[in-house]
DNA sequence: TATGGAAACAATCGAACGTTCTTTTTTCGT
DNA sequence: ACGAAAAAAGAACGTTCGATTGTTTCCATA
């Protein structure tokens, strides 16, 4: 046999990339081999070499797409919002949520990096720091206004992202708390942390060397 | 030739260690070959196997003395401490810095869990669970106390601990700011977060719903 | 200075890998 | 109804992998 019944080659891509993110979700990039993939979807593994390249280019466009579809939501979330407190807690909950239901993808574009050839690397790279730059934006428009108090927005950026992020290593569907309770958990965290208290925080950061 | 001059067991089995730690955490550990880690120490793969049983037991081994002096450390840190804010910033300080000189042996006790055989990863998450539950019972006991405003410990502790593990992925020791400086901003960002505000945190969080 | 164990080499195994190529079958526009 | 194009099968490739084995060399000790 060779064409099979009813086979269509729209379908077939968009199997292939949902199978790709899944297997490469639950055993890594290096660990799935294109046989592995080729089962899940029901073909030969000759047969994927039809709709990509080589397996690099699969998880090229895999991490391509989801971070230009991140960053065009972003910015979507953020449209219209211009006081620093109201973008920060548009930005941390459309972070979160985007990071709970798209669970796979985020954590594919954040872990294989590492197996990304470089010049693939060096423009995911560049991508990601073009989205920690809005929030990194948001936290200096607040500093200077007067409504948040952070030390070193470069660090908190960071810190905050890294924070929201790692949601998508725990959260289930069915677990205790809903979407909405973990927004409101995490928007208190991240505001009462950036919350302007009075004293600069660089000074609390010099009267605290050592510990 | 066969034993080479000066050769020495212990030495070598050291050498390989961190030659795996070097590798695993550069390349991660399905991309790791043994030849690989073997011409990094000057041997022959097939040498390998005096100093582990397999490549698997090789991950485990690092990351189980990693998570046992992890866990050590840590209890060390929050020895003869009481008041919850005393014990809190211990433990942010201590997870940091710990974070920042480990950042290869973090990554992978990290990353790499998914590698690890069933009953192996087992062993590891219940390590990591209790290493977890040491700051659940810090904020367990600072909500119990007033000391701070936490709407659900269980979250929070997954939220800090992200945020200050985030750490390792970007930390240079050339970098801008000192191993103080980013411990002091952290702190700032905790305490801020979990500070009591006066109004409790759950009533925040259902007043929240929908964004 | 002979000897047993430790340390490493060298060769090799079968399996699995990514990839290429040819062939076969189905689909679809004319 | 026919022929081209699309879709997939299936076989084969060269390579690399983890792992095993037998042999050689070094070293400590008696």
């Amino acid at each position: 046999m060779a064409r099979t019944v009813g086979s269509n080659g729209a379908r077939t891509a968009q199997a292939i990339r949902q199978a790709g993110v899944k297997l490469i979700y639950k055993h890594g990039y290096e660990a799935m081999s294109l046989r592995q993939l080729a089962a899940e979807v029901g073909l030969q593994s000759g047969s994927l070499y039809k709709y990509f390249d080589n397996k690099q280019s699969l998880l090229f466009d895999i991490v391509r797409d989801h971070m230009e579809d991140l960053m065009g939501k972003a910015e979507e979330a953020l449209d219209g919002l211009t006081a620093p407190m109201d973008r920060l807690r548009a930005y941390v909950g459309f972070h979160l949520r985007y990071h709970m239901t798209r669970k796979a993808h985020v954590f594919i574009a954040n872990m294989e990096i590492r197996s990304l050839e470089d010049g693939h690397r060096a423009e995911v790279v560049a991508m990601r720091r073009r989205y920690e730059g809005m929030l990194d934006e948001i936290l200096r428009q607040g500093a200077a206004e007067g409504a948040f108090n952070v030390a070193d927005p470069r660090v908190s950026t960071y810190a905050i992202i890294s924070m929201l992020t790692g949601i998508c290593m725990w959260y289930r569907t069915d677990g205790r708390l809903s979407q909405d309770d973990l927004v409101a958990i995490y928007t208190d965290l991240v505001t009462g942390g950036v919350a302007a208290t009075g004293l600069p925080a660089a000074a609390a950061a010099t009267t605290l060397k050592r510990a």
